[in-house]
DNA sequence: GTTGAGCGTT
């Protein structure tokens, strides 16, 4: 992984678009101090990348977060922070070489005090239909691979905060499912009962559970405090199973 | 007419 720095690379961008098409894109996360896009100086051709100065570090790891693998026009294009390494370079020497799907773009954070709170809000104003699509995906993503699952929700700890709401809106995941799971015995202390008993279970209900499992302190602070108790009792059994799987 | 990987046009 490059060292972050306020300024980041774009490629691959497309040849059509134009200087200022491109600016818009980059403004999309925040503020831009300088933009170079680069031309061939005989030909006069686009060389489809550029480089976007933020006003801060917080910005440019915005922009890498939600501008790479970003579609413009027909292609996907590259963010990273700006250094000699490739896109590919970068990701092998992350380590575990888990790919994860880009998310949509982030909103601006800027000036909000209480970003967990906010996460709530927008998951309250989904549809319905669309948080049952949402669960869906988290569930289908949980089965076919589990690694990956583990990885986003250990990265996005607000979309672990988001599916945990989507749960009890839809009413996936209410109190007493909670108390369900909570209320099979386990053998004292032993993680390997724990941990057999995490495989037997439903698998939206392992979702769930790493769902749970992903939210920081700050965001158990803020839940109802009748589900906050649980949500507590949930993570202390699981947390260990799920970060050794 | 031509491009698709590119990490700074002096």
């Amino acid at each position: 992984m490059n060292q972050p720095t306020k300024v980041v690379y774009l490629g691959s961008l497309p040849f059509d678009q134009t200087e200022q098409q491109v600016l818009e894109v980059a403004r999309s996360v925040g503020p831009v101090v300088d933009f170079k896009l680069f031309f061939d100086q005989e030909t006069g051709k686009p060389k489809g990348y550029a480089y976007v100065e933020y006003q801060d570090l917080e910005t440019a790891a915005s922009a890498v977060r939600n501008l790479n693998n970003y579609t413009m026009g027909n292609r996907n294009i590259k963010c990273s922070y700006s250094g000699r390494l490739s896109i590919e370079d970068s990701i092998a020497e992350s380590g575990d070489g888990i790919k994860l799907p880009p998310l949509p773009l982030g909103i601006d954070l800027i000036g909000t005090s209480d970003p967990t709170e906010l996460t709530f809000k927008v998951v309250e104003t989904l549809e319905y239909n669309k948080l049952l699509s949402v669960l869906k995906e988290a569930r289908s993503m949980a089965k076919t691979s589990p690694l990956a699952m583990k990885k986003l929700l250990d990265e996005n700890p607000q979309l672990a905060y988001a599916l945990v709401h989507a749960g009890n809106l839809t009413r996936k995941m209410s109190p007493e499912d909670i108390n369900a799971v909570l209320d099979k015995p386990v053998a004292n202390g032993v993680q390997n009962a724990a941990a057999k008993e995490f495989a037997s279970l439903p698998v939206q209900a392992q979702e769930q559970i790493r769902a749970v499992c992903a939210l920081t302190q700050n965001q158990i602070e803020q839940l109802q405090p009748a589900e906050k108790n649980m949500i507590i009792q949930l993570k202390e059994k699981y947390s260990n199973v799920v970060n050794n799987i």
